[in-house]
DNA sequence: TCAAAATACGACTAATCATTCGCATTCACT
DNA sequence: AGTGAATGCGAATGATTAGTCGTATTTTGA
């Protein structure tokens, strides 16, 4: 039982000028920055302002609160990961399971790329968590892991697909966000990404022998 | 590039008489309601003291500041988690591979009972994270999954050993963490960590071959 | 019994920060 | 140019909180 209200994440106006639109944008991209730089503890609505050359009352009309851009800039993060997940795992040039280390190794290497913000976010998580639209966020992504499970184990029965394909989908994002939180190199990510993939397939050609 | 000073998280001062070492198990114990029941963002000295019946003076005594108190909780859940691993990799009396559906079992059911501390260790981990005795606390765990990895493993690579111990234990715990967010029945617990251990026995087995 | 050491207390300080609101500036349109 | 709407500003507010320090109480040991 952690935070016990919820906070109104949805836009406070949407910008209806070109100078406003700007504003939004310079915002978005102050708040990488700073989450970046200096971690979700001192990621303030003043620093973010500041960084952006704008007044927080500015930011306060087009953010309801502080949640609410690092809802925003999550929702981001999972669209682009989504997005990626259905575009490899529905790629019907391989068989199914050819298709899970490209995934792997894709979304390793994306876990990577920015891990400073990714790690910062994860920290400010807390603050959003229990928002109704992160639950909404996570069902694309089950949903697309599904119709991959259907194709990959036809034999197994819907149960065990439904706990594979969870299983599997945890596994990638929590190991991928744990892996990132140390700097790797190239070679690290190869390797890492070659053992998971691997866990993976032995796995699912495991279910569907049954 | 979170935080970049680490707190001191040493103890400020032994307790000498019988009252200050009970004192220090009640602030323990408040500590830990607090969290479970107030989360990471309302855990504050004011609130534990008060829970503890006792004032925030003393409990400054012993600690010397906040991440003291939950570095102490955590390095206490560590001890019992590093405890378990041993006692269930070490048990001489399967084959190796046999005793990581008990390990699986255990590790979850573990992680979903008193499922709000963990959770809530969990968001306040930045206060923490980088403090070097954390670091340490993660080698005991390694080692022991070495061991158990070359008796499980003879017929491969070291690096491969490595890799592969490094990923089921990692999956293990923060694929657990992740489980444990949502409550669980006890039936959801059983299958899901059958998953798992099905996931690493298909995996291991598949490593020794080569 | 008494003094020194240990322990306990909690009002207080200093700092941080999310958010507001009254006012200033710029834009769109006539 | 003029007018109302949209946008932008940032000092001020109110709340929270980590941590301190002078004082009060209790324990110890002689």
């Amino acid at each position: 039982m952690s935070d016990h209200r919820s906070p109104r994440i949805s836009s406070r106006k949407q910008p209806k000028q070109a100078r406003s639109a700007e504003l939004v944008a310079a915002i978005l991209q102050a708040a990488v920055q700073v989450l970046a730089k200096e971690g979700a503890q001192r990621f303030t609505t003043a620093r973010v302002a500041e960084k952006a050359g704008v007044s927080v009352g500015s930011l306060y009309q087009y953010f309801p609160n502080k949640a609410a851009i690092l809802f925003r800039l999550q929702s981001d993060e999972w669209r682009q990961t989504t997005g990626l997940l259905r575009d490899i795992l529905e790629d019907i040039r391989k068989p199914p399971l050819d298709r899970l280390p490209g995934l792997v190794h894709a979304f390793l290497r994306s876990e990577c790329d920015e891990a400073a913000v990714r790690v910062a976010l994860d920290d400010a998580a807390p603050l959003y968590r229990d928002a109704p639209e992160a639950q909404a966020a996570r069902a694309s992504g089950d949903r697309t892991i599904q119709l991959f499970m259907q194709e990959a184990l036809p034999n197994a029965a819907q149960a065990t697909r439904e706990v594979a394909g969870d299983l599997v989908m945890t596994t990638l994002s929590t190991v991928g966000k744990q892996f990132s939180e140390a700097p790797r190199t190239a070679k690290e990510i190869e390797a890492y990404a070659d053992a998971m993939a691997d866990m993976f397939c032995a796995y699912l050609r495991g279910l569907d022998h049954d």
